[in-house]
DNA sequence: GGACACCTATCTACAGGTAGGTATGTGATA
DNA sequence: TATCACATACCTACCTGTAGATAGGTGTCC
């Protein structure tokens, strides 16, 4: 037996942000789409979300801890870095490069200058903590002994970000390209070994 | 003595669209931001471009026209690859982040979803040169035996490229990440070897 | 009766684009 | 050499559509 549980109204729109702030990007995306979207009028938005800073902003908020959660997943299910790069790669490709949709950071940072200030500064929080956990990963990788890169954790871990963002985007330009090949060779570069 | 040349409308046009599209995003100028920036009526922009769409592809034709030039010499300029990609760095850092400004390709590629389709076409036929550009002097590196990393040069090009675009845009996000040490870190992983 | 969750109607600002007019050339012709 | 035809490069005025936002009303449930 089934039982249908209605989606509130707060959440469906959330969930509506996020898909659009996906597909066409922040400025790109108006109360119209997400009314559409959810079935009720634009001006009753403003009940749940004021302007559409608060709603960025709860947006954020709000896909940064279903994000958080998957993430430390990943770090109990695979103890060794590499696989949980992978792993990672996996976790953002399903989540957005399947349904031509790009990583949420990626749309938030490339429209960083024309973001509220709000959203802006919660935006920069959550780059923060990504970068920071993904520089403790390096670390750790390299004290185990399973990765190897040159340099400061932090300094290589501003290098996989770029990959793992600019990924999300690139596989929309050039469908060709498979997120999955890219974040492959990324892990190939941390765990290269050259064969004497 | 100075002779003062008075500069075409046109290109004056095509200029403040690229410090606007460098600033704000291609959705984010408008014709008004031309206008008041070259000091004539909107209107009269279409004259020039009768739609956003001819003023787009025109340039994305005029800025490829510039990099090409600049990117041809240096590979007569830099023999050697590592220094050449360091050399590329230093050429887009000073065409883009010194003055808050992303890369025009990078502005491009994020807002691709809803840019016109003539110049979607253009936009992805310029990011294909680049990374046929990339992947010809990676395999030149390889091949000299400056460069070292694993799998295809293709392939690893789409990872420098993304490392390259992306860093355009994190050193907006946070300025205290400076561009020319991505790219520092970004040739150390591709001439890196460990120390037995 | 009051809070909650919506609605209709309307506002201002701005987007790209169009119509039609105007001043300044330039080149051919009587 | 005067003038007519035409092109160039702008202008004013206006159109349609859409953006986010606001004011105030309506039904429903506790």
């Amino acid at each position: 037996m089934t039982t249908t549980v209605a989606i509130p109204t707060r959440e469906a729109l959330l969930d509506a942000a996020s898909v659009q702030l996906q597909s066409v990007g922040w400025i790109s995306f108006s109360f119209r789409d997400l009314a559409e979207q959810v079935g009720i009028r634009t001006a009753s938005i403003h009940y749940h979300f004021p302007t559409k800073a608060d709603l960025g902003v709860a947006l954020v908020t709000w896909m940064r801890r279903q994000r958080d959660e998957k993430e430390q997943l990943l770090v109990a299910m695979y103890p060794a870095v590499p696989e949980r790069f992978l792993a990672l790669g996996q976790l953002i490709q399903e989540r957005t490069c399947i349904q031509d949709r790009s990583c949420p950071i990626y749309a938030l940072q490339a429209e960083y200058q024309v973001l509220p200030a709000p959203v802006q500064q919660a935006v920069k929080a959550w780059i923060d903590d990504c970068i920071t956990g993904l520089t403790r990963w390096l670390d750790e990788g390299r004290t185990a002994g399973s990765l190897r890169f040159p340099g400061e954790p932090r300094t290589q871990a501003l290098l996989v970000w770029s990959v793992l963002q600019q990924g999300t985007q690139l596989h929309r330009t050039h469908t060709d390209i498979s997120y999955q090949t890219l974040v492959h060779q990324l892990v190939c570069n941390l765990t290269f070994q050259d064969t004497p």
